[in-house]
DNA sequence: GTAGTTGCAAAGTGTTTGCAGGCAG
DNA sequence: CTGCCTGCAAACACTTTGCAACTAC
């Protein structure tokens, strides 16, 4: 699911396939937020818009941002105090935090296996499981 | 880590044990957070403390639970958008988010089984492993 | 026209903080 | 006294919303 090499083309047709009029400011919100591999916040994603010459508001950067999440583009991803990061990848994956940089990083899916147990399997129809694992670099 | 039958005592001397002076709005705020099963936000214990006699204001309900967090006493939980959350429970466990009432559960730890790839566990120190399930009850 | 979109500014929600007064040792 | 604690109200950070103007068909 890499988007870093999305063509102003194919960026379009992925919005429309997913019900979001490719309008100009929303075409530059995705283009930062679909193509990156880090976890930024809405102030993030609003200062790299900034630095396009066709700029876009405040609210139509959210807007934007919750359409894009309503339209199952991206997700949201919050640490307790932390403002709503938005995660480009929508593929199943996990999450480590870094606790010395504060930043999150993917974790490929096969690199954690959970297994629920029978008891709870039986008693939950389960639509997804997210990990989070907490730590520092050991080098 | 049961601590619903915990006695004003007891109440007194856990927070003394992790630093915390235990002044009366401090005791008022513990003895509704520490005891519950749930997952309260801070809105939540502050509706719970105006109902015993002796209020405690705004300020020190939110003063009182991250100090409470900083003592080790309470974690923080938080769910994209929503306001955080405090988890009385500090023993390893992991939370199962009922999508169709929005409550969060508790999940005991051995329910759920987590192992990390060998190449993880070489280049990161894990101090924290915590799992989201979501889902449905199915019944 | 009609329906959807934008930007501005204002409002809203959740949380923290400055400060004057209060209390315990 | 001294240092910590409290409550009030104001400030703050993040996000949403009302609305008038605009755009595409």
């Amino acid at each position: 699911m890499d988007r870093t090499h999305l063509s102003e083309e194919q960026l379009r047709s992925l919005l429309r396939e997913h019900g979001v009029t490719p309008t100009a400011p929303r075409m530059i919100v995705a283009a930062n937020v679909l193509v990156r591999h880090d976890h930024p916040t809405a102030e993030d994603v609003l200062s790299q818009v900034r630095t396009s010459e066709d700029t876009v508001s405040q609210a139509t950067v959210y807007n934007t941002l919750n359409r894009l999440v309503e339209a199952g583009l991206l997700r949201t991803l919050q640490r307790p105090g932390d403002p709503v990061r938005y995660d480009p990848n929508i593929a199943p994956h996990h999450h480590f935090y870094d606790v010395e940089t504060g930043c999150i990083h993917d974790i490929d899916v096969e690199t954690v296996s959970v297994m629920l147990s029978d008891d709870l399997r039986r008693t939950v129809d389960v639509s997804r499981i997210s990990v989070m694992v907490e730590g520092r670099y050991s080098d």
